[in-house]
DNA sequence: CGGTTATACTTGAGCAATCAAGAATCTATC
DNA sequence: GATAGATTCTTGATTGCTCAAGTATAACCG
């Protein structure tokens, strides 16, 4: 229970931080930083925005308006796929990928100051595992999809 | 950075779950059930808007645009602080204390079942002590507007 | 085939939260 | 005691997301 409102509390305040200093620095949400990252590290660079939805726990309606703002700045455009006409890739551009490593940057010096300055490595290491299975578990339970992609 | 994308996703997804339920079954939102459980254990079940607004991380204009939704139920009433005029109390009502005992109890089981389903009653204690020191820690540092840089 | 069902995505309406700005009140200083 | 600066709270405009509904395509199956 402690370990609950403990999460809740962290979050909303870590998140904040980060999604304030993102748009201050980047004019990037968290979630637009997020969704370039998963293009980022899929292959050719490139993800069908269902599962990106999924990738960053968006619903399909939200991916679409997120990606309407990415599409908007020229970070991703939209590609039809071949074989299944329903289904629209989107494609991190040359500036996407710019844009990522851009805001990395200064992201990933946030991230290290926050976690890194209030637990040791070791500790890290520990919620990092705490973490990462609650999250693929409960993401296979809850959201009853995602095999494990 | 592995704990920081698993607190990401872990926490969205729970998020997610905890606030469908507590919609679907009580229409609260999981802000206002945090509302609702720190007023209850406030002295006097009260509140000043400021105190609760850092307490469930919320801006200000946040908490008065819960509260009015809270209010407009009848589970919270505000209530005028004699000693200093430009504080209002926000009081937690009979009504609103039942409403909390009754969403406390699927919430409660949801959030036995997320957690204690998928660790140990160790890892769980770990778990909220780490976060637990993230998050009060963080508080004080980065709502202070530190400084990026 | 033709019909049903499932999947991928978009769109309109709505909602909760945000920021920016403002009103009211307290506090400190001269 | 007036004036300047905090502090508490509210309001208007905007944002990012959700849900519900809709379109289009694919897959299954008689």
């Amino acid at each position: 229970m402690a370990a609950w409102g403990g999460l809740l509390r962290s979050h909303a305040t870590m998140t904040r931080a980060m999604n304030t200093q993102l748009v201050a620095e980047h004019g990037i949400t968290l979630s637009d930083y997020d969704v370039l990252v998963s293009l980022a590290n899929a292959p050719e660079r490139r993800m069908r925005r269902v599962d990106l939805a999924n990738s960053v726990v968006l619903t399909p309606s939200g991916i679409t308006r997120l990606l309407d703002r990415l599409e908007a700045e020229g970070w991703v455009c939209k590609h039809q796929c071949q074989s299944d006409a329903r289904v629209s890739w989107a494609v991190l551009t040359d500036a996407g990928h710019q844009k990522l490593l851009e805001a990395a940057q200064t992201h990933h010096a946030d991230i290290a100051r926050l976690f890194t300055d209030r637990l040791t490595a070791e500790e890290l290491d520990a919620l990092g595992c705490l973490l990462g299975r609650l999250g693929t578990r409960l993401g296979a339970a809850v959201a009853a999809d995602e095999p494990a992609a």
